[in-house]
RNA sequence: GGUGCGGUAGCUCAGUCGGUAGAGCAAAGGACUGAAAAUCCUUGUGUCGGCGGUUCGAUCCCGCCCCACACCA
């Protein structure tokens, strides 16, 4: 009988999660696992509201600062490095603590991904570049030539799911949904889960609270810093695209304020939606 | 005070050559297995500023009034 076990909490940004995971690693004597496909970046740190430094001293925390956004990160990369770091927990405590609102993330974690061979690097650029020369007609076609069993059934209106489904399809010869089995992988830990959450007017009322601290505390200034990197997928979050709309001069710097709340509002209705359908442990 | 231009969904506006109206955004709901703070889907009844007039019928035409903006005094 195994007695492992991983607590993961999770739920909407502007929740609480962070000072709620602490406070349970300290309960437990235990290390953090961050769930989170931002917090990672070493380079970003006011807009994604990442743990203090005194809190990072106070519980030992992986997948906070330890990546660049330079690098690649998925849901795979993301899966391999924490079942990795869990079972070091595992080696001197029976509880690890996951703490993060990527359900990506913590699907992978939990469930696994199926196993889909990596993809050829030219393959994928050279579909991104004809993608963006010839748009959603051309990219629809080309999956009807190519990929008919994801033609029929797979998300034809999503550009993102398409360009996936097209690289593996070019990559592997076979379709993605060849691939996707939907087999739970079997994790030799227990899981229980912990939604975090509050009403809605509590929570937007925090996101917009959250959003005015991180102004003063700085943020423009570390977007300007990264303006230069703005093209680079880690840069696609909330909080600094639409700083950078500013600089651009797409915007007036109140503008991109309110957007930065409203996209974060709903960024955290995606959340709530998506871990409604978590199982909670324990029931509340 | 005069002239002009407006007043239509929470917001910005389109439209109806007269038959009670529709886009974007917001809001709400949802999907989501290597971009996931990403990407995508669904949902639109509102005294069409007010009161009269013309008309079988007015949000649309006419008159008066109210409000906003601009210009002239």
């Amino acid at each position: 009988m195994n007695t492992k076990t991983c607590i993961i909490i999770s739920g909407p940004t502007a929740v609480g999660k962070t000072s709620y995971g602490i406070e349970l690693a300290l309960k437990y004597n235990t290390h953090i696992i961050s769930a989170d496909s931002r917090q990672c970046f070493k380079e970003l740190n006011i807009g994604v509201a990442k743990p203090s430094r005194e809190q990072l001293e106070k519980v030992k925390h992986y997948f906070i600062n330890s990546h660049s956004i330079q690098e690649e990160v998925n849901s795979k990369i993301f899966e391999d490095y924490a079942l990795k770091r869990v079972n070091e927990i595992f080696k001197n405590n029976d509880i690890a603590i996951m703490v993060g609102g990527t359900g990506l993330y913590i699907k992978a974690f939990s469930e696994g991904l199926d196993d889909i061979p990596a993809i050829d690097e030219n393959i994928r650029k050279e579909i991104n570049e004809l993608y963006n020369s010839h748009g959603l007609p051309w990219l629809k076609h080309e999956i009807e030539m190519k990929d008919n069993l994801f033609f029929l059934n797979g998300e034809m209106q999503n550009p993102q799911r398409m360009l996936r489904a097209l690289e593996v399809k070019l990559s592997t010869g076979k379709s993605i949904l060849d691939f996707q089995t939907r087999k739970k992988a079997q994790r030799d830990f227990a899981i229980k889960n912990v939604v975090l959450e509050l009403s809605r007017e509590q929570l937007y009322t925090n996101i917009n609270n959250r959003v005015d601290q991180m102004m003063e505390a700085g943020l423009l200034k570390e977007a300007e810093k990264l303006f230069q990197y703005r093209h680079l997928n880690a840069l696609q979050t909330v909080g600094y695209k639409e700083l950078f709309d500013y600089m651009e001069g797409k915007t007036s710097l109140t503008e991109a304020i309110e957007e930065i709340k409203k996209n974060t509002r709903h960024y955290a209705k995606r959340q709530v939606t998506w871990f409604k359908k978590v199982a909670p442990w324990p029931p509340i």
